[in-house]
DNA sequence: CCAACTAGTCAAGTAGATTGACTAAATAGT
DNA sequence: ACTATTTAGTCAATCTACTTGACTAGTTGG
């Protein structure tokens, strides 16, 4: 049936959704030189830093991307670039202080965007919505970019 | 927490997911030369066709974008451009006959990508978790382009 | 009936990705 | 130990899906 099909479309939209309203919301709170792809970074790179291939493979697309977005970001002070201890060629993207600071601006944004979904469906229905994702979303592919 | 970050990663990856094995599923049923997005075109043609503008809308992208996609489209025998019976300056966009036969392909497709999250979630969860997301995602804003 | 608006297209520009070629460092094979 | 292959990252060029801007033709309203 058609629904089957709609299933993508309605998970497309809430991502979409959602996405916006955390990235809207880190923006109010004073980061609005970023944008959503720049989260999924960060979020690769907290607590410890990664490497330019972790984070490309977390994303989904080619390391040289990865590291454009890397420039990107160190550019606007949200992340270092620092030496691998075991590894000569490779290097570990950190956050700095002000990559910490929009972290934390954006976990606000994202609580206060599920709660008016909580207010929606309540705690419960919410809760299950994602441990059932987390059973079958493949991670990774976190970009549908290029549809 | 970053409970609420993973949420939209989540849906992110799972949209992903199944838009990907939707359309592998197309293509190796002989519609190869064709992206996810002129699916979510297909899925607002049917069943009465649409014009430039419903098209635009339906998928958040400007009228030059959907006007393109649908250039696209009829040159690869999918679409037709009819005369809009009350509007001369409107045209209606229609399925043709193969594309038709794809719609039918996608459905049977997106049967066979839900069949294995059914495998793993049960039925009752799936239709729950379909309910759910109809209930937050606002329609519309199909596409997370130009993250 | 003229002014403002709407549907769609043409053309040019842009942003975010890609592929390809390269350097330097690590690992494996003999 | 020395060579051969693989791996991490970058530079450069290109591609592509989309945008903005300018326009034509048709419609609506005062």
């Amino acid at each position: 049936m058609a629904d089957e099909i709609a299933l993508s479309a309605l998970l497309l939209g809430a991502a979409s959704t959602l996405v916006e309203a955390i990235h809207e919301g880190t923006a109010r709170r004073g980061f609005a030189d970023l944008r959503p792809t720049h989260g999924f970074v960060f979020a690769r790179l907290a607590p410890d830093g990664a490497t330019i291939g972790q984070i490309a493979e977390h994303l989904g697309v080619t390391k040289q991307a990865a590291s454009q977005l890397v420039e990107e970001l160190v550019g606007k002070g949200y992340v270092e670039r620092h030496p691998h201890p075991g590894d000569a060629r490779a290097k570990i993207v950190a956050l700095t202080e002000r990559g910490w600071a929009c972290t934390a601006a954006a976990d606000e944004a994202a609580t206060e965007a599920v709660r008016s979904w909580i207010a929606v469906l309540g705690q419960e229905r919410v809760s299950a919505l994602t441990n059932d994702l987390r059973r079958v979303a493949r991670p990774g592919r976190l970009r549908p970019a290029a549809w």
